[in-house]
DNA sequence: CTCAGTCAGCGAAGGATTTCGCTACTGCAC
DNA sequence: GTGCAGTAGCGAAATCCTTCGCTGACTGAG
Protein backbone atom coordinates (compact mmCIF):
# COMPACT_ATOMS: atom_id res chain seq x y z
CA UNK A 1 0.00 0.00 0.00
CA UNK A 2 2.69 2.10 -0.93
CA UNK A 3 0.03 4.66 -2.66
CA UNK A 4 -0.93 6.62 -0.44
CA UNK A 5 -2.35 9.51 -3.32
CA UNK A 6 -4.84 12.21 -1.31
CA UNK A 7 -3.41 14.76 -3.37
CA UNK A 8 -4.24 16.37 -6.55
CA UNK A 9 -1.91 17.66 -8.82
CA UNK A 10 -1.07 21.15 -8.79
CA UNK A 11 -1.56 23.54 -11.39
CA UNK A 12 1.80 23.06 -12.70
CA UNK A 13 2.25 19.60 -12.52
CA UNK A 14 -1.39 19.56 -13.99
CA UNK A 15 0.86 21.16 -17.19
CA UNK A 16 3.23 19.21 -17.43
CA UNK A 17 1.18 15.81 -17.15
CA UNK A 18 -1.24 17.31 -20.53
CA UNK A 19 1.70 17.77 -21.88
CA UNK A 20 2.50 14.19 -21.75
CA UNK A 21 -0.65 12.63 -22.19
CA UNK A 22 -0.89 15.02 -25.58
CA UNK A 23 2.65 14.09 -26.60
CA UNK A 24 3.33 10.61 -24.59
CA UNK A 25 6.61 9.94 -23.11
CA UNK A 26 9.17 12.57 -23.58
CA UNK A 27 12.51 13.47 -22.63
CA UNK A 28 12.54 16.73 -20.85
CA UNK A 29 13.71 19.04 -23.97
CA UNK A 30 10.44 18.30 -24.78
CA UNK A 31 8.11 18.93 -21.94
CA UNK A 32 10.10 22.17 -21.52
CA UNK A 33 9.40 23.22 -25.05
CA UNK A 34 5.82 23.69 -24.88
CA UNK A 35 6.11 25.31 -20.87
CA UNK A 36 8.42 27.54 -22.21
CA UNK A 37 6.12 28.56 -24.81
CA UNK A 38 3.10 29.12 -22.30
CA UNK A 39 4.16 30.74 -19.68
CA UNK A 40 8.64 30.99 -20.69
CA UNK A 41 9.40 28.46 -18.07
CA UNK A 42 13.06 28.04 -17.47
CA UNK A 43 14.53 25.14 -18.13
CA UNK A 44 15.46 24.49 -14.65
CA UNK A 45 12.15 24.50 -13.33
CA UNK A 46 10.60 22.08 -15.68
CA UNK A 47 13.65 19.41 -14.45
CA UNK A 48 12.49 20.57 -10.79
CA UNK A 49 9.23 20.44 -11.45
CA UNK A 50 10.03 16.76 -13.01
CA UNK A 51 11.67 15.62 -10.18
CA UNK A 52 9.40 16.79 -7.05
CA UNK A 53 6.58 14.60 -9.66
CA UNK A 54 8.21 12.26 -9.55
CA UNK A 55 8.96 11.82 -6.04
CA UNK A 56 5.41 12.29 -5.61
CA UNK A 57 4.60 9.17 -8.22
CA UNK A 58 2.95 11.53 -10.28
CA UNK A 59 5.05 10.73 -12.89
CA UNK A 60 7.55 7.66 -13.86
CA UNK A 61 10.84 8.04 -15.77
CA UNK A 62 12.88 5.40 -18.11
CA UNK A 63 16.41 5.97 -17.18
CA UNK A 64 17.39 3.83 -19.71
CA UNK A 65 17.99 6.01 -22.72
CA UNK A 66 20.50 8.74 -23.26
CA UNK A 67 18.00 11.95 -22.31
CA UNK A 68 15.70 10.20 -19.45
CA UNK A 69 12.17 9.65 -20.82
CA UNK A 70 9.18 10.87 -18.45
CA UNK A 71 5.60 9.35 -18.64
CA UNK A 72 2.76 10.20 -16.85
CA UNK A 73 1.79 7.60 -13.97
CA UNK A 74 -2.34 7.96 -14.44
CA UNK A 75 -3.71 7.81 -17.79
CA UNK A 76 -5.52 11.03 -18.40
CA UNK A 77 -8.95 9.52 -17.48
CA UNK A 78 -8.26 8.62 -14.12
CA UNK A 79 -6.98 11.48 -12.95
CA UNK A 80 -9.97 13.51 -14.74
CA UNK A 81 -12.16 11.57 -12.88
CA UNK A 82 -10.39 11.62 -9.52
CA UNK A 83 -10.54 15.69 -10.05
CA UNK A 84 -13.71 15.28 -11.10
CA UNK A 85 -15.06 13.16 -7.58
CA UNK A 86 -13.02 16.05 -5.98
CA UNK A 87 -14.73 18.55 -7.67
CA UNK A 88 -18.22 16.59 -6.87
CA UNK A 89 -17.14 16.36 -3.57
CA UNK A 90 -16.45 19.87 -2.72
CA UNK A 91 -18.82 22.07 -4.24
CA UNK A 92 -22.02 19.61 -4.39
CA UNK A 93 -21.53 17.46 -1.44
CA UNK A 94 -21.49 14.36 -3.51
CA UNK A 95 -24.29 14.97 -5.57
CA UNK A 96 -23.16 14.01 -8.76
CA UNK A 97 -25.76 14.05 -11.22
CA UNK A 98 -26.04 18.11 -10.29
CA UNK A 99 -22.90 19.04 -11.65
CA UNK A 100 -23.56 16.68 -14.78
CA UNK A 101 -26.75 18.16 -15.33
CA UNK A 102 -25.48 21.45 -14.86
CA UNK A 103 -22.34 20.85 -17.16
CA UNK A 104 -24.40 19.31 -19.46
CA UNK A 105 -27.12 22.03 -19.53
CA UNK A 106 -24.50 25.15 -20.15
CA UNK A 107 -22.44 23.44 -22.92
CA UNK A 108 -23.28 23.48 -26.75
CA UNK A 109 -23.16 20.13 -27.08
CA UNK A 110 -23.36 19.26 -30.41
CA UNK A 111 -25.72 16.49 -31.83
CA UNK A 112 -23.60 14.15 -31.54
CA UNK A 113 -22.78 14.60 -28.40
CA UNK A 114 -26.11 14.60 -27.43
CA UNK A 115 -26.39 11.30 -28.90
CA UNK A 116 -23.89 9.64 -27.21
CA UNK A 117 -25.23 10.91 -23.98
CA UNK A 118 -28.03 9.28 -24.81
CA UNK A 119 -26.64 6.06 -25.54
CA UNK A 120 -24.36 6.27 -22.35
CA UNK A 121 -27.90 6.53 -20.55
CA UNK A 122 -29.06 2.99 -22.05
CA UNK A 123 -26.34 1.79 -21.04
CA UNK A 124 -26.06 2.50 -17.45
CA UNK A 125 -30.29 1.72 -17.15
CA UNK A 126 -29.44 -1.70 -18.45
CA UNK A 127 -26.83 -2.18 -16.29
CA UNK A 128 -28.94 -1.17 -13.01
CA UNK A 129 -32.00 -3.21 -13.42
CA UNK B 1 -14.44 46.00 -16.34
CA UNK B 2 -13.53 45.45 -12.74
CA UNK B 3 -14.08 41.36 -12.37
CA UNK B 4 -10.83 39.82 -13.22
CA UNK B 5 -11.58 36.63 -11.99
CA UNK B 6 -9.12 34.50 -13.09
CA UNK B 7 -8.05 32.14 -9.95
CA UNK B 8 -10.05 29.39 -8.75
CA UNK B 9 -10.99 29.34 -4.83
CA UNK B 10 -8.71 27.73 -3.12
CA UNK B 11 -9.07 24.77 -0.74
CA UNK B 12 -10.55 26.44 2.01
CA UNK B 13 -12.42 29.14 0.12
CA UNK B 14 -14.34 26.64 -0.67
CA UNK B 15 -14.83 25.42 2.05
CA UNK B 16 -16.39 28.70 3.39
CA UNK B 17 -18.57 28.98 0.07
CA UNK B 18 -20.08 25.66 0.51
CA UNK B 19 -21.24 26.59 4.02
CA UNK B 20 -22.66 29.86 2.29
CA UNK B 21 -24.18 27.76 -0.03
CA UNK B 22 -25.67 25.25 2.02
CA UNK B 23 -27.03 27.56 4.88
CA UNK B 24 -27.29 31.23 3.08
CA UNK B 25 -25.80 34.23 4.31
CA UNK B 26 -24.51 33.78 7.80
CA UNK B 27 -22.33 36.02 10.40
CA UNK B 28 -18.71 35.20 11.10
CA UNK B 29 -19.62 33.15 13.93
CA UNK B 30 -21.92 30.61 11.88
CA UNK B 31 -19.31 30.04 9.06
CA UNK B 32 -16.55 29.83 11.57
CA UNK B 33 -18.70 26.94 13.76
CA UNK B 34 -18.88 24.63 10.55
CA UNK B 35 -14.91 24.87 10.30
CA UNK B 36 -14.37 24.75 13.48
CA UNK B 37 -16.28 21.59 13.81
CA UNK B 38 -14.21 19.99 10.82
CA UNK B 39 -10.99 21.07 11.14
CA UNK B 40 -10.24 22.92 13.98
CA UNK B 41 -10.07 26.12 12.71
CA UNK B 42 -9.12 28.62 14.89
CA UNK B 43 -12.59 32.00 14.73
CA UNK B 44 -9.52 34.18 13.76
CA UNK B 45 -8.68 31.93 10.54
CA UNK B 46 -12.14 31.98 9.90
CA UNK B 47 -12.38 35.91 9.91
CA UNK B 48 -9.06 36.56 7.60
CA UNK B 49 -10.30 34.11 5.75
CA UNK B 50 -13.25 35.77 5.12
CA UNK B 51 -11.55 38.93 4.84
CA UNK B 52 -9.53 37.72 2.01
CA UNK B 53 -11.93 36.42 0.29
CA UNK B 54 -13.35 39.74 0.26
CA UNK B 55 -10.81 41.16 -1.54
CA UNK B 56 -11.05 38.95 -4.11
CA UNK B 57 -14.62 39.12 -4.63
CA UNK B 58 -15.78 35.91 -4.08
CA UNK B 59 -17.98 36.77 -1.03
CA UNK B 60 -20.01 40.08 -0.01
CA UNK B 61 -21.08 41.23 3.37
CA UNK B 62 -23.33 43.71 4.24
CA UNK B 63 -22.17 45.66 6.84
CA UNK B 64 -25.54 47.71 7.80
CA UNK B 65 -26.33 44.48 10.35
CA UNK B 66 -24.33 44.51 13.59
CA UNK B 67 -22.22 40.96 13.34
CA UNK B 68 -21.65 41.92 9.28
CA UNK B 69 -23.62 39.12 7.46
CA UNK B 70 -21.23 37.82 4.70
CA UNK B 71 -22.76 35.84 1.22
CA UNK B 72 -21.16 34.48 -1.21
CA UNK B 73 -20.84 36.35 -4.38
CA UNK B 74 -21.24 33.60 -6.63
CA UNK B 75 -24.06 30.58 -6.98
CA UNK B 76 -23.32 27.03 -6.10
CA UNK B 77 -24.06 26.71 -9.65
CA UNK B 78 -21.67 29.33 -11.34
CA UNK B 79 -18.95 28.04 -9.15
CA UNK B 80 -19.55 24.40 -10.27
CA UNK B 81 -19.54 25.48 -13.84
CA UNK B 82 -16.78 27.36 -13.64
CA UNK B 83 -14.67 25.13 -12.06
CA UNK B 84 -15.84 22.08 -14.03
CA UNK B 85 -14.64 24.53 -17.14
CA UNK B 86 -11.53 25.03 -15.63
CA UNK B 87 -10.80 21.09 -15.23
CA UNK B 88 -12.11 20.64 -18.62
CA UNK B 89 -9.64 22.67 -20.29
CA UNK B 90 -6.54 21.64 -18.08
CA UNK B 91 -7.21 18.05 -18.48
CA UNK B 92 -8.83 17.59 -21.67
CA UNK B 93 -8.25 20.79 -23.66
CA UNK B 94 -12.17 21.86 -24.02
CA UNK B 95 -13.82 18.10 -24.84
CA UNK B 96 -16.55 18.30 -22.26
CA UNK B 97 -18.16 15.84 -23.16
CA UNK B 98 -15.87 13.19 -22.81
CA UNK B 99 -15.28 14.13 -19.29
CA UNK B 100 -18.72 14.50 -18.68
CA UNK B 101 -19.89 10.76 -19.44
CA UNK B 102 -16.90 9.80 -17.43
CA UNK B 103 -18.56 10.65 -14.83
CA UNK B 104 -21.88 9.73 -15.60
CA UNK B 105 -20.56 6.01 -16.46
CA UNK B 106 -18.51 5.89 -12.91
CA UNK B 107 -21.07 7.08 -10.72
CA UNK B 108 -23.56 5.12 -9.44
CA UNK B 109 -26.18 6.80 -10.86
CA UNK B 110 -30.24 6.18 -9.39
CA UNK B 111 -33.20 5.67 -11.08
CA UNK B 112 -34.48 8.87 -10.75
CA UNK B 113 -31.22 10.50 -11.54
CA UNK B 114 -30.85 8.72 -15.13
CA UNK B 115 -34.48 10.17 -15.43
CA UNK B 116 -33.55 13.76 -14.90
CA UNK B 117 -30.72 13.40 -17.20
CA UNK B 118 -33.04 11.73 -19.73
CA UNK B 119 -35.49 14.42 -19.33
CA UNK B 120 -32.57 16.88 -19.93
CA UNK B 121 -31.25 16.27 -22.54
CA UNK B 122 -34.95 16.05 -24.23
CA UNK B 123 -35.05 19.36 -23.50
CA UNK B 124 -31.55 20.33 -25.17
CA UNK B 125 -32.09 18.53 -28.50
CA UNK B 126 -35.51 19.98 -28.60
CA UNK B 127 -33.93 23.55 -27.86
CA UNK B 128 -31.12 22.97 -30.59
CA UNK B 129 -33.67 21.98 -33.57
C1' DC C 1 -18.24 53.97 34.68
C1' DT C 2 -16.16 49.34 34.63
C1' DC C 3 -16.07 44.65 33.34
C1' DA C 4 -16.84 40.74 30.45
C1' DG C 5 -18.01 39.06 26.13
C1' DT C 6 -18.44 39.38 21.14
C1' DC C 7 -16.71 40.99 16.84
C1' DA C 8 -13.26 42.61 13.44
C1' DG C 9 -8.64 43.05 11.63
C1' DC C 10 -3.50 43.49 11.19
C1' DG C 11 0.73 41.56 10.60
C1' DA C 12 3.75 37.94 11.01
C1' DA C 13 4.72 32.87 11.03
C1' DG C 14 4.44 28.35 8.77
C1' DG C 15 3.78 25.44 4.77
C1' DA C 16 3.43 24.21 0.26
C1' DT C 17 4.33 25.31 -4.57
C1' DT C 18 7.02 27.32 -8.07
C1' DT C 19 10.98 29.54 -9.72
C1' DC C 20 15.75 29.70 -10.91
C1' DG C 21 21.04 30.36 -10.25
C1' DC C 22 24.76 27.69 -10.16
C1' DT C 23 27.27 23.35 -10.33
C1' DA C 24 28.43 18.93 -12.34
C1' DC C 25 28.54 15.22 -15.58
C1' DT C 26 28.43 13.47 -20.26
C1' DG C 27 29.74 13.00 -25.13
C1' DC C 28 31.46 15.02 -29.19
C1' DA C 29 34.37 18.14 -32.11
C1' DC C 30 38.56 20.15 -32.41
C1' DG D 1 43.92 16.82 -24.07
C1' DT D 2 40.38 21.37 -24.09
C1' DG D 3 36.12 23.46 -25.00
C1' DC D 4 31.27 23.41 -26.06
C1' DA D 5 26.44 21.84 -25.90
C1' DG D 6 23.08 19.22 -23.82
C1' DT D 7 21.44 17.14 -19.60
C1' DA D 8 20.51 16.57 -14.60
C1' DG D 9 20.14 18.19 -9.88
C1' DC D 10 20.65 20.85 -5.44
C1' DG D 11 19.48 24.37 -2.53
C1' DA D 12 17.86 28.84 -1.81
C1' DA D 13 14.54 32.52 -3.08
C1' DA D 14 9.92 34.10 -4.29
C1' DT D 15 5.16 33.52 -4.01
C1' DC D 16 0.88 32.04 -2.52
C1' DC D 17 -2.18 29.96 0.94
C1' DT D 18 -3.36 29.16 5.64
C1' DT D 19 -2.96 29.80 10.34
C1' DC D 20 -3.11 32.42 14.48
C1' DG D 21 -1.53 35.79 18.30
C1' DC D 22 -2.56 40.00 19.73
C1' DT D 23 -4.96 44.36 19.71
C1' DG D 24 -8.86 47.50 19.55
C1' DA D 25 -13.78 48.71 19.15
C1' DC D 26 -18.31 48.04 20.66
C1' DT D 27 -22.25 46.42 23.67
C1' DG D 28 -24.93 45.15 27.60
C1' DA D 29 -24.96 44.13 32.63
C1' DG D 30 -23.93 45.51 37.01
Amino acid sequence: MAKSRVTQPTEVELQILKVLWDQGPSPVRDIHARLNADKGTNYSTTVKMLSVMLEKGLVKRDENVSPFVYRAALSREKAGKRMLNNLIEKVYDGATMSLVLQALASTAATKEELEEARRLLDQLEAKQS
